[in-house]
DNA sequence: CCGAGATTGCTCGTATACAAACAGATGTTG
DNA sequence: CAACATCTGTTTGTATACGAGCAATCTCGG
């Protein structure tokens, strides 16, 4: 199943969907990178998703931030050594891995949660409010 | 500085422009290597890239595809593997390594190319013909 | 109660992604 | 032309991301 010579000379990677969303989470990542120190992207949104739900276990924080268990076991491991999550074994349920927010967890979601929100800003920043609000309502038909 | 209780409680993870963008791209990613085989998203963007300008230096692949230069190293490493490109040094400048399609990387290129279209597609499909048309050009303007 | 099936978490292997530090080649400029 | 800056590609280390395969545990139907 080939293409036809006009179709290959009129591919341009530049206009194309997928090549732009990642381009965009590239952006984003280093913008919320640059905002907020020591946590990054990923790391915050478990932070996140703790704080919503308290203690859950670890393949269902995965569930929740869209990772999958192997991603999320070093996740919840570097949160560990950085002292902002515990995590303890469910004595209902010995397969489960109870993780959830410590103190310092909590206090540096707070803290870090004004920068958050500048990154989300900055991302946004080329699009008009208008616009931008288009945006989020698209993008999230498409997760 | 830390944020209001109000704030923190608020603050809804799955509203957040950058989690969904990266969840966006995950699925798109997913979809790509569902309908494209044997080629993840950046190597067939390399690919693109590579039949638009014909043979280039190494780094500058990567800036076109928007890879540094470690990442660009190890896609064009596995597509050499692959026996889709080629490459050599210049004679000119004896520290740049010349890259480009071979004749497989082409055909495949062009194979693959309807696929590729296909993936955009779906990824997009949740939207109406308009809302695509919006979402893209609002997208081009973030990265 | 028992065995099939599902779920939890782990490990391994592969593929981006990027910062930082490096050596070698090229260029620029006083 | 020599000093310096810049650019090339490489390597190392860290952090997602995910498929596949695994053992331990739980659930549920019979």
């Amino acid at each position: 199943m080939s293409s036809k010579r006009s179709d290959v000379d009129a591919y341009q990677l530049s206009e194309q969907a997928g090549f732009n969303l990642r381009r965009a989470n590239q952006r984003h990542v280093a913008i919320f990178s640059k905002l907020v120190k020591g946590l990054t992207p990923t790391q915050f949104a478990a932070l996140a998703r703790l704080n919503e739900h308290g203690a859950i276990s670890q393949n269902r924080l995965g569930r929740l931030t869209a990772m999958d268990s192997a991603t999320i076991k070093g996740v919840v491991e570097r949160l560990k050594a950085k002292g902002l999550v515990l995590s303890r074994s469910d004595l209902k349920d010995r397969r489960m891995r109870l993780v959830e927010l410590s103190d310092k967890g909590r206090s540096v979601f707070e803290t870090e949660l004004v920068a958050a929100l500048h990154a989300r800003t900055e991302t946004l920043a080329p699009l008009t409010e208008e616009e931008a609000k288009t945006f989020e309502a698209l993008l999230s038909k498409l997760v």
